[in-house]
DNA sequence: GTCTATAGGGCGATAGAC
DNA sequence: GTCTATCGCCCTATAGAC
C-alpha cells in the first residue's frame, strides 16, 4: 500500500476541472480544489506555479510538433510544414476525448484563463519558429508562418468546440488554411 | 484652486512609467505607484481594474481602426481593409514618439504584461472584425484577415522596436502584409 | 505547516465645489 | 443641502518564503 494516493498531479487536475465547471474560475479557490484532491494548498503550488497552470500543465503540445514539421515534404514551404505540425496537435486533441473540449470551454469563458491561453500558443509558435528554422525557412518568415498557423488552429477549435457539424479539429484546420490562403491572395 | 491636483488617472500612468522601467514590474507595489503619483492605493484602484492595466488602460486603438477599415477602396480584399485599419493604428503610434516605444518595451520584459497585450490584440481583432463585417466579409473570411494582419503588425513591430533601420512602424507594416501574403501563396 | 506581502475590493467617512 | 473624488479601514485570496 503506497503511502499517499498517487497522481497528485492528475488529481488537482481533475478536481480543479469539476470545480471550474461547477461554480466558475473565479468562485473556485486553490483550496476547495487542494481539498477535493485529498491534498494541501501548500501541495497545489507544488505542482503547479499559479492557479491558472492547473488547466494548462499536462500539455505539452510543442512535444508534437516539431516532428511532424521536419517531416514535411521538401517540397512544402513554410505554411505547410507549420500546418503540418499543427495538424498533428490537432490529432492528438481529436483523440483526447471529451476533457480536451470541456478544458476549452472553461478557458473560454473566463478572461484570465484565457490570457493564460494566448500566452501558451506562444510558446506553441516559439517551437514551430524552431522547427521552420531548421528547415532552412528565414526568422521573418517562419514567425509569420508559425503565427498564421495557429490562427487557423484558433478559428478551426471555435468550429470544432460549437461542434455543430461533427467534424474532427484535424479536418477543420484543413480548411482553415485553405481559407488563409485564399484571404491573403485576395487583392490589394 | 482645486482641492485636488488634476489628472489622477495620467499621473498614474506616468508614475507606473516610471517606476517600471526604473525597478521593473514585479518589484513595483501598487502602493509605491500611487505615492508617487500622491495618491492612495484604494484611489489607483478606482481608475484601473488591475495593475496591468494601468500601462494599457489609456489606449483604445479600436477607435482608429474603423473609419480606415470601411473607407478602404471597394475593390481591396480582406486582408487589403483589414491593413488599412491597422495602418492607421500603426501612424497613430509613430506620432506617439518615445512615449509609445517605452511602453511596449516595458510589456515585452514581463509576462504578465505579454498576456495582457495579447489579450488586447482580441479586442482589437474584434474590432477589424466588425468592420470587415459591414463591409460584407463573411465572419470566418473576417477573423483571418483580422488575426492575420494583427500577426504582421506584432512582426512589424519587433523589427520597429530594435529599431535599427529607422523605418515608421507603418512602413514595417505594409512590408510585413507583403511577405504574409508570399507565405501564404508558397507551396502547399 | 505557518507566516507574510501584495492584489483587489466593499463600505463608509471626509471635505471641498456647487 | 447634493455631488464627487479621495481616503481609511477591513477583509479575502493568491503566492511565496521560511
Amino acid at each position: 500500500m503506497p503511502r499517499w494516493e498517487p497522481d497528485a498531479r492528475a488529481r488537482l487536475a481533475e478536481a480543479a476541472l469539476h470545480l471550474f465547471e461547477e461554480q466558475g474560475y473565479d468562485a473556485t479557490t486553490v483550496e476547495d480544489i487542494a481539498r477535493r484532491a485529498g491534498l494541501t494548498k501548500r501541495t497545489f503550488f507544488r505542482y503547479f506555479t499559479d492557479k491558472r497552470e492547473v488547466l494548462f500543465g499536462g500539455v505539452y503540445p510543442e512535444g508534437f510538433v516539431d516532428e511532424a514539421v521536419l517531416s514535411a515534404p521538401q517540397s512544402a514551404g513554410p505554411l505547410a510544414a507549420a500546418s503540418r505540425g499543427l495538424g498533428a496537435l490537432a490529432s492528438n486533441i481529436d483523440g483526447q476525448g471529451a476533457t480536451a473540449a470541456r478544458r476549452i470551454r472553461i478557458v473560454r469563458a473566463s478572461p484570465e484563463l484565457w490570457e493564460r491561453q494566448l500566452i501558451k500558443f506562444t510558446f506553441l509558435a516559439e517551437a514551430l519558429v524552431k522547427a521552420l528554422r531548421s528547415r532552412g525557412v528565414d526568422e521573418q518568415s517562419a514567425v509569420l508562418a508559425a503565427e498564421s498557423g495557429i490562427i487557423a488552429l484558433r478559428v478551426a477549435t471555435d468550429r470544432w468546440i460549437r461542434g455543430v457539424e461533427g467534424a474532427s479539429l484535424r479536418e477543420l484546420l484543413e480548411e482553415s488554411v485553405e481559407e488563409l490562403r485564399a484571404i491573403a491572395s485576395s487583392p490589394s
